[in-house]
DNA sequence: CGAGTCGGTTCGGTGAATGAACCGATGCTG
DNA sequence: CAGCATCGGTTCATTCACCGAACCGACTCG
């Protein structure tokens, strides 16, 4: 959302969510860091954002403790943004959004599986593996391109390199 | 969101998803719909929306077939909005935000208590019985006012029946 | 030295959200 | 029957976030 971003008579948690979660762009930029998107300069090839949306967002999540910001090499200095605690529990978020969105607009093609890295069970929108009936998190998830992938024929190196099958929250880049 | 509601580029179900409920009020909205809200004027004493965005958005929610309109008075003609079958798949959604909310916002202190209805069991945010151990389902669900809530005082209509328990999906107000 | 990359900031224009006012149809009261 | 209230909106002016393009500083590479 984003405008006013409060949501201030609401006695609910949810509403404290979408406060930080809810705007514009914000989820994807979240996505995103999950499939190992790390840069700027990525986010914004990938999402088509503008520049001072994408600068905005990744302050805000700092802040919120969702994203961390860390310099990882100096001369030139080099920042990334990588998921911290708090922002890998918006990954059953990010997984029941994109469900319905496989269910109910895409006619139940999905353009990701997610598969359990290892055991290589399909892992469901809850985190189930269908091998080991266990809860999978999204560090022991990996992504692959599905059967409904680049429909757009996007050309940015992140959706280059998205179409190799990669663990969760390892980076995707070098 | 709202402002440019699409996300043209991205291929993703998520995205789709984002285009629907993505814009602000529309999760908010939803939710008010599970507690078995269903009147443009208890939405709008109980949200604190503008009239506009308000109307707006179920607009926007029949057409997507997530609400649907229905008189259920003639004279005065009156109308109600309730969930469909896609609507009602919105759930885990809302759960999966609350939940993170309850968790990294409120310290872990839920406003809402979700339960069984018939059994009894606590139902967890991926819908799971800790009693029957069985998935259930929105309509088979119990809300009840949990230890955080009613911190605003507010005083419309919508809060007062939320203080006792009930069955989401059913009507909240005669 | 000059061109290119990275991670931003700045700026003007557009359009959605906001809150208050207004409105038409109907019912209720006296 | 007059007058007022309710419901479900629409209209309007203002505010403010988003948008896209341009610009910028620090640095590296050739």
């Amino acid at each position: 959302m984003a405008l006013g971003k409060d949501y201030g008579q609401q006695d609910c948690a949810l509403a404290r969510t979408l406060e930080l979660v809810g705007e514009r762009w914000t989820l994807l930029i979240v996505r995103d860091a999950f499939y190992g998107v790390r840069r700027y300069s990525d986010f914004l090839a990938h999402l088509d954002i503008p520049r001072a949306v994408l600068s905005g967002r990744l302050q805000t999540l700092v802040e919120a403790d969702v994203l961390e910001k860390r310099r990882y090499q100096e001369s030139p200095p080099r920042e990334e943004y990588v998921l911290t605690e708090r922002g890998v529990d918006l990954w059953p978020i990010i997984r029941s959004m994109a469900r319905w969105g496989e269910k109910h607009v895409q006619n139940g093609v999905a353009c990701r599986l997610y598969r359990h890295h290892g055991c290589g069970g399909t892992v469901d929108p809850t985190g189930l593996c269908a091998v080991c009936a266990r809860v999978v998190g999204p560090a022991e998830t990996e992504v692959a391109p599905g059967p409904g992938a680049n429909m757009l024929q996007r050309q940015d190196a992140v959706t280059l390199a998205m179409r190799r099958p990669h663990r969760l929250l390892e980076p995707l880049l070098p």
